[in-house]
DNA sequence: TATTGACTCCTACGTTGCGTAATAGTTTAG
DNA sequence: CTAAACTATTACGCAACGTAGGAGTCAATA
């Protein structure tokens, strides 16, 4: 039997955790002594031992006494869940990085909050649906919306937006320039990247509808200052000829 | 002017996070109405993008306020630092979910605390200083120890104990066994990666050093089951002729 | 004008996993 | 037997809000 003392310090866990871990049930010492002094057993070790694998593994401590009570759980279910969970995090973070990365090189200090707005993502693409009807493009972007996850379609969005800042950037320049015509490039990758395949002829669809003066030319130029959607699309244009 | 229900409709943000914003002085309103109503006008908007900004960058709340609050702060350096933050988070993950997979094909449900000690780790080295002395290995390890995060290392001792599991779970075959001697390359290979470069020679040395009846005994067995550290030191011998 | 419905306010508890006192009783070594 | 070391319980603190409750406010309708 072993006092909070001794197995603090043989698991490195803290009192505090130990008692905790008594109060929320997740880890009942095995007795108390008549002074209330908590007493561990080899089986309760056994259990803490446990604890700590999935604690590792960042499980939630709820979690983990419906893991361990459990007489029959699946525990590669379990792991493969969090697994999956893991996947998802580390994901977020990565898009979180490139995005970081981006912000960093194009100096961005304004974004307009509908880019940030997830519904407003579904009007542009019922709006491409009603331009280009149910093209394999727009099955395409269906696709690859439905398997990715919001939140990388979200920052896929908002580095989308990115690169429409760098083209306010250069509303000064020609747009047959080319810096200009390079970042339309860069434009019609990312897409193709992201979205759906990009050719010249989409490309040029979409330059039209930038400029169209609806929402998604206001968000841009809100975005990357006015009059960057029409720039943008000027310089798509001659792109595409 | 806006009130909290048109910039939370506008933004995106929750009602209760403007209330928020306002208690904690991140974004306070830009006057309030008799009746104590928030009111927002375009400068309170631009902040509050900015916030949003750098919120989604995962930034601290606190941080934030500060970031936007300093009059003359370096924006790259801080973005720099939240980069290297989140890139130590997802390399953190990356090791979790490799960790969860080898958990879950190896079906670990003991794994000895001291495994789990960082400081336990040093005494390793150090043992292995005694014997190899200032060596270029012992450098290498040295180097790798300090580049990379002590919470990378952890998990590098932690899936080094799941090999040595799965030597006790072969313990019924012979020391020659063709999946032993695998699970002997797959030893070294792991060393050569995780802490420097293994040759025979070194192995043949660690090998012994796992068998000597120390510690590392101790905690191999207590892991692995009883007698691991013999049989992989008898399998290691194999290998290394 | 009174009422209704929509909107807003503030207060305050719940969440997660403990850290950190503060106060008081317990055990052990000298 | 006393001091040192250990333990217990209680309870606040943190991060960033969600949620609920009670009450005052605003605009429009009956």
């Amino acid at each position: 039997m072993m006092t909070v003392n001794e197995v603090s310090k043989l698991t490195g866990v803290s009192i505090r955790t130990l008692q905790y871990y008594d109060t929320i049930g997740l880890l009942p010492p095995t007795e108390y002594t008549e002074a209330g002094y908590r007493l561990y057993d080899d089986t309760a070790m056994e259990r803490l031992q446990q604890i700590l694998l999935f604690k590792e593994l960042e499980f939630p401590l709820k979690e983990i006494k419906t893991i361990i009570d459990a007489p029959n759980f699946d525990r590669n279910k379990a792991l493969e869940q969090q697994i999956e969970l893991l996947t998802m995090k580390k994901e977020h973070l990565e898009n979180l990085i490139n995005f970081a990365r981006k912000i960093k090189t194009t100096g961005v200090n304004k974004m307009d909050f509908n880019v940030f707005d997830t519904t407003k993502m579904d009007e542009y693409a019922r709006k491409a649906k009603e331009q280009w009807g149910e093209t394999p493009e727009y099955k395409e972007y269906k696709e690859k919306a439905s398997n990715q996850s919001s939140d990388t379609q979200k920052i896929a969005w908002q580095n989308l937006m990115l690169i429409f800042v760098e083209f306010g950037k250069m509303k000064d320049k020609s747009p047959d320039d080319e810096a200009v015509q390079l970042q339309v490039k860069k434009l019609q990758d990312y897409i193709s990247e992201h979205f759906y395949k990009c050719s010249k002829e989409i490309l040029k669809g979409l330059g039209a509808m930038y400029a169209s003066g609806g929402e998604f030319t206001e968000n841009i130029d809100r975005a990357a200052g006015i009059g960057t959607a029409v720039f943008a699309a000027k310089a798509i244009e001659i792109y595409c000829r």
